[in-house]
DNA sequence: ATGGTAGCCACGCTA
């Protein structure tokens, strides 16, 4: 089974990036963030058309999230547990049922900017809701994948220009230790499992600005993190990276994992 | 030190 995750900047603006990419990756689920719709605007009929069940967690003009897949879905969460109160459409996590049962959610984590203040402020308070919900999922022991744009540069080496990100939310130490905690529960970093040793990248985003793809000023903040009982299925994990250099791209690129189930 | 780009939606907000 390929899963992968994809900031799509936009469904409706980026829907032909999105159905191409769909043709020739091929993958059997798929979490999308930032579709930036409501649920009744999302444009599913031709995603059908290809094969996918779809589930939309959408708000108006801003966040919002998916699932496509192509297997069966069963027990669809959405808005991530612990908040009653927390309106923004970022988590949404159902049972993917292909060989196997495997539990995937995908996030949209709070970007935490401007730092300080107030949006920092949430964007902590939700990866502590995030743990909590992480360690339920670790304790079923079914496969499990957390994937998904968590806004977070984990290390140094996952920016071009470390250093140019030391006032911003998505580097603070704050937002590295919270994604840490996640991981020492057991977690496994996928991208950094397979390339442990990597100095420097590799990336999955770059700013539309100031022709950050063109040098190549990229960070690396969509994971796939994967269970225990799910790291011991993993085959094959990868970056998209060719989508950044399509016409009318988003900033962000798809990472996948195919996995024995 | 600043401004550079993009989507949504209708001007400013979010990123």
């Amino acid at each position: 089974m390929k899963i992968a995750t994809f900031n799509i900047n936009g469904v409706r603006a980026r829907i032909a990036i999105l159905l191409d990419w769909l043709a020739e990756a091929q993958p059997d689920v798929v979490v999308l963030q930032e579709i930036k719709t409501q649920d009744e605007a999302f444009p599913a009929e031709p995603i059908a058309d290809l094969g996918y069940t779809v589930e939309t967690h959408g708000q108006k003009g801003f966040n919002g999230v998916a699932i496509l897949s192509k297997y069966p879905l069963e027990d669809v969460i959405r808005g991530l547990p612990g908040d009653e109160a927390d309106e923004q459409a970022r988590y949404i996590e159902a049972t993917v049922i292909g060989t196997r049962a495997l539990r995937v959610a995908g996030l949209y984590l709070p970007n935490g900017n401007p730092f300080p203040g107030p949006k920092f402020d949430y964007k902590l308070a939700w990866m502590k809701r995030l743990r909590a919900r992480a360690r339920a999922l670790r304790d079923s022991e079914l496969p499990s994948v957390l994937l998904g744009d968590f806004n977070v540069i984990p290390e140094p080496r996952d920016a071009a220009h470390p250093e140019r990100w030391t006032d911003d939310a998505l580097f603070q130490p704050e937002s590295r230790a919270a994604l840490r905690r996640i991981l020492n529960d057991g977690w496994a970093d996928g991208i950094r499992l397979r390339d442990p040793d990597n100095p420097r990248g590799p990336f999955t985003f770059w700013d539309y600005q100031a022709g950050a793809w063109q040098r190549d000023n990229g960070i690396r903040i969509d994971h796939i993190l994967l269970s225990p009982q799910a790291a011991d299925l993993l085959v094959d994990i990868g970056i998209d990276r060719d989508e950044r250099a399509k016409d009318k791209p988003s900033d962000h690129v798809p990472v996948w994992a195919v996995l024995d189930a």
